[in-house]
DNA sequence: ATGGAGCTCATACTTTAGTACCATTTTCTG
DNA sequence: CAGAAAATGGTACTAAAGTATGAGCTCCAT
């Protein structure tokens, strides 16, 4: 502002003397702030995000091959813990295994596969992996 | 321009007579201008663009018959009744049961299966289903 | 014919898995 | 905050799985 008002000043005293010179005066300002407001437009508008999604085709692996049935894993019922030692048996661990790898009592890992076996309906680990692995729940 | 120097004029006319009137006239051709600079710019320049790619993962599903992989299973050197009775605890048969589907004692189920987890390097059962559907040996 | 491979079975044993029942603590949830 | 659900763990037991060893049988190829 203080640079706007020095310039107006001096070309106050430049021109003023010069009839019709109000008229040039005016047309530099309108054009010097035409270009400020260009200015500042350019420098204020936040760009649009335009978000592209782009398909990308993934093979996977055989071994990863697996995409889990949600509602065939739903449908059991399972609580956090049981699926977590289900996927454990699935891969082939042991009770025993399993309780140190979790961080558990070889009781409480039995205690779970105990209740795993009702929800799914069946007598035997192996069985409860065939189930699974038929119904999608592990790879 | 005929609008902006009509505009002018009228300006001209009405504040001249006024001492320093000259500079709240500059001051609202400059707010004017700045507005103006400002619509033109909006109006003129493209949006911008913030191309963000997100890629999207599409599995493409693989076909579900099972194919044996015969040079694993040949790999393992495993016998009839071995692979036969591999096949068996793959789908979740116990011992006993597997003695009885195959009309043999339970001793002769133990023998081959102590012989399949040595060929197959595994120590539970669970492992060598594990291993077997690793190895598409078994579905 | 004979020796090896595969199949069968047995006994005796150890280990692991599974069942039943109960108790405590933690974590949600209405 | 109370009650339910989940998680944890213990004991005691039974069932199943797994190991080790030995032995008889058949079939096939050298």
């Amino acid at each position: 502002m203080a640079i706007l008002v020095f310039v107006l000043k001096w070309l106050q005293w430049k021109y003023l003397i010069v009839d019709n010179a109000i008229d040039i005066y005016v047309g530099l300002i309108a054009v010097f702030f035409t270009i400020l407001g260009i200015w500042l437009a350019t420098q204020l508008t936040k760009p649009k995000v335009e978000q592209v999604i782009v398909e990308k085709e993934v093979y996977v692996p055989l071994s990863e091959d697996f995409a889990i049935n949600q509602s065939a894993l739903e449908a059991l019922n399972l609580t956090k813990r049981e699926f977590e030692i289900l996927q454990l048996i699935s891969s082939g661990h042991s009770n025993a295994e399993i309780a140190d790898n979790l961080f558990l009592s070889l009781s409480t890992v039995k205690t779970h596969l105990s209740n795993l076996y009702v929800k799914m309906d069946v007598k035997r680990r192996t069985q409860a992996v065939d189930r699974a692995k038929k119904l999608q729940i592990v790879p």
